[in-house]
DNA sequence: GCTCAATTCAAACACATGTTTTATACTTCA
DNA sequence: TGAAGTATAAAACATGTGTTTGAATTGAGC
């Protein structure tokens, strides 16, 4: 007893033979990911988790230490089990760079209408964006920042600018904004567009409309600027957005 | 003793005399909207908002019945205060169609950098997409609806389809995404965007890159379908988004 | 089978928070 | 001034929730 008391108090409380794999543990992990996906970090409860694993409360702090250890492991199990790798494939694959985009946002689209995966990472996101806790610069380097930097460099090979200009800059996040509306103002849409139904089908025409509103612009800035004879009055002396 | 039992334990709550204006109700309503906005219904604690409002924990049940009293009313009187009639204005005013589209983009994204203003209800209905409170439909009924109303119009007339249109929605959605996008998704911006500084300057010119990017398919959207000789292709025989 | 550590369990604890009570100060009107 | 209703204050109450406790149970190794 003194043993195991000095070890639970202990915040790391990991225990000592880490064996195969707890089912307790996993079973945990699991259901933690989904519940604070839905209601976030701070509404979701540490009895309403263990009591859809099947546990017993104390088994959180046994396994985890607290709350925030087990929403920190959920949220970076989720990570890892991502399909991070499929974004990354779809950005890397020898494309031209608008069937590349055009794949990017039906990817990220997708990701949307099935809860059921372990791509939880964009849910917990939108908790994180109004209620932040310790997660959300890991979720934000993780998750937000290599889309970003891909879509960065994706969108100003096609313009013609570099991937940290500011006009680079403003094309990338008006078209994160387009695919983040789906996720974040759903309740939104819901309300102001009740007949949208977000099946895969019609994901995939979301997908086709952003990638055409998106290149409408993008396509024709490149057009404008580079080529010669493009109209380049729309653009004169622009001042810089960064400090 | 008798009839000030039965009325605080009626939910109303309302006093009698409702005089010229309750300086301690007034505080509350005045803090309340502020600390609602930024920690949301659930996390903002009644104790909190007493405190920075110089009052007593027992003037919130007095004055507004309970905590949902109290945010109903906050939330009602930032929609009324709020500047919706700018946005009616932006919106009615005599001039062509992508030079209101233009201003109403403008318009909101400014709101998004004074928080001092009595327009809490943006950041308000951030918290309320991710932890829905009653007062959720109202926002919506009250701010999203008549905005992308206004918006299906202004779309609709420029690409020539009707406003309840798939692909009218789908442009405003686009429209809408790229604005919310700096409301709703900040902390993420700052992280994969730190320079970017949220000054009235730099968002106007924020605001003239929505307005160039989303025009740029409108507009070649409106002659691609309209005009003699345009190039149907890329959109034959679109099946329907909504059922 | 026994031992010991790991794990699980029911119960209790500590604290935050919405709500209510009771008493007191204040305002208005006669 | 006195009375009645209004408003505020301090304290207590009720509940939800994260956490801890100490015992019971399990399971592997000898």
């Amino acid at each position: 007893m003194n043993t195991a008391l000095t070890r639970r108090t202990l915040k790391p409380a990991r225990r000592r033979r880490p064996s195969a794999s707890d089912p307790t543990r996993d079973k945990l992990l699991d259901v933690a990911g989904r519940i604070f996906a839905d209601r976030g970090y701070r509404s979701a409860t540490i009895r309403e988790i263990c009591v859809a694993a099947g546990a017993n409360v104390a088994a959180v702090n046994y396994h985890f230490g607290d709350k925030l250890g087990l929403y920190t492991e959920a949220v970076q199990t989720s990570l890892r089990a991502a399909e991070l790798e499929a974004m990354q494939n779809a950005l890397n694959q020898d494309a031209p760079a608008d069937i590349i985009l055009r794949a990017v946002i039906r990817v990220r689209l997708h990701s949307v209408c099935r809860q059921d995966r372990p791509d939880w990472y964009f849910r917990i996101l939108a908790h994180e964006l109004t209620e932040p806790t310790p997660a959300l610069r890991q979720l934000i380097n993780k998750v937000g920042r290599p889309i970003f930097q891909r879509m960065l460099e994706l969108i100003g090979g096609m313009i013609g600018l570099p991937a940290d200009d500011d006009k680079t800059r403003l094309c990338a996040v008006s078209v994160m904004g387009q695919i983040l509306v789906y996720i974040f103002a759903r309740p939104l849409l819901a309300g102001v567009w009740p007949e949208l139904k977000m099946t895969p089908e019609q994901i995939d025409l979301i997908a086709d409309h952003v990638g055409d509103f998106s290149l409408a612009y993008i396509q024709n800035f490149r057009s404008t600027t580079s080529t010669p004879g493009g109209n380049g009055t729309k653009r004169a002396a622009q001042p810089r957005l960064s400090k």
